[in-house]
DNA sequence: CTATTATCCGAGCGATCGCTCTGGTTTCTA
DNA sequence: TAGAAACCAGAGCGATCGCTCGGATAATAG
């Protein structure tokens, strides 16, 4: 009796089970997330079970499982509405302007969206398993990557010559991120500090173009 | 009979409760830490329990918590080493070289131990929680930013004008660390190719230094 | 050889986990 | 306004968790 198709129903998914129709609803699943938010910065990750965020929430336990099959998949859907905002409004910036100002529009607007809540940033970040959060990540890094590519291929000649545009797109993903990560770690302060920005900026610049 | 000093035997902490004396007893403890790497990479951090930790090492429970205090223990020991052994190399590297040299053996000393086994490198950086590994992590650091900034202000003369040391430490640890995760996490065979290491090399120096 | 210490074993405890299921309440639809 | 659909509640199940403890065995010291 082995199925054709196996339509094993497959196995838990980082999607949620379906979405909130009604207001009450919405309130509900905004509830659930708040608390797993607040759970993951105070105690972390470990603690967060799906009994404690539902109690946290107010909600009981039951209506948590109506729109959620399980823990991960709510860090999961935390995760997509804080990264999808973000990368919705850098991919509203510009995109023909001078290299100097589209480096400056990527480094501010994550500086922003970091500094928003530097605690759940580093959390998000460091404590939940790549797993239930990599789907999200990759897709956006790699539109980022592709965009970025196309970008800088269209602009060689203000490059210097031999920057490696294989290299260079992970590269500028990577160290803008990461950067602002350790400064959200151990000085979330400083995010507020224009000339991090700036500095930022910079060092992109010098890594990237050609002239000083 | 509130205890004056409460000495309230505190809690649990990330450090070994003992350490072994003879032979075997660290046959044990190797073989606990090589089971719960080996969990952690295949299906991570969530499922490395301590009783199939131990199963996994061929050793029983209770032996496990002879050394352990707990799960976060093993990993605080296991990155303890990693770390241990990867910054004992780079501490015994040039100190007095051309900023190029010293830039070349940093990047490329964290290469190789990233290389060495690059899905425990992500794994130990992704999945395990931030506490249970700071420590270690953040001595360190706090180390190689001490040691750096001393060494780029004695050479504030080759670098260029308006670089911020305050920065430029903090930038350095990120940007090579951060960069070679990426690669190990999407590219892991990359690692191996020497044009990475160069254009890292090349990015850093072009940041920092005062010439092309 | 004996006493002492170091090491190892594993049954099993209480607590907590993820999650389901039944039955009620509110809102929408026609 | 009645029936359907969406939503909420929470007791409680089986599984697993972290961890202890008492007692066996092996290495070391005297």
């Amino acid at each position: 009796m082995t199925d054709p198709a196996t339509p094993t129903t497959a196995k838990p998914l980082y999607a949620m089970r379906k979405q909130p129709r009604q207001r009450r609803a919405m309130v509900t699943v905004d509830a659930v997330l708040e608390a797993a938010a607040r759970i993951l910065v105070d105690t972390g990750y470990a603690t967060a079970s799906t009994n404690r965020i539902a109690e946290r929430a107010g909600v009981s336990i039951g209506s948590l499982y109506e729109y959620f099959p399980g823990k991960e998949a709510i860090f999961a859907e935390l995760r997509r509405r804080q990264m999808g905002g973000w990368y919705a409004r850098l991919r509203a910036g510009p995109r023909s302007g001078s290299p100097r100002a589209v480096i400056r529009h990527i480094v501010t607007t994550q500086i922003q969206y970091a500094a928003n809540n530097p605690e759940l940033y580093v959390a998000l970040e460091t404590e939940v398993p790549r797993a239930a959060v990599s789907d999200v990540q990759d897709s956006i890094q790699d539109d980022f990557l592709q965009l970025s590519t196309a970008y800088l291929e269209a602009r060689r000649h203000l490059l210097r010559p031999k920057a490696r545009i294989e290299f260079v797109a992970e590269f500028l993903a990577r160290w803008v991120s990461s950067t602002i990560h350790g400064f959200a770690m151990h000085a979330p302060k400083e995010l507020r500090r224009s000339d991090l920005a700036e500095e930022l900026v910079e060092a992109v610049a010098r890594y990237l173009l050609k002239d000083a």
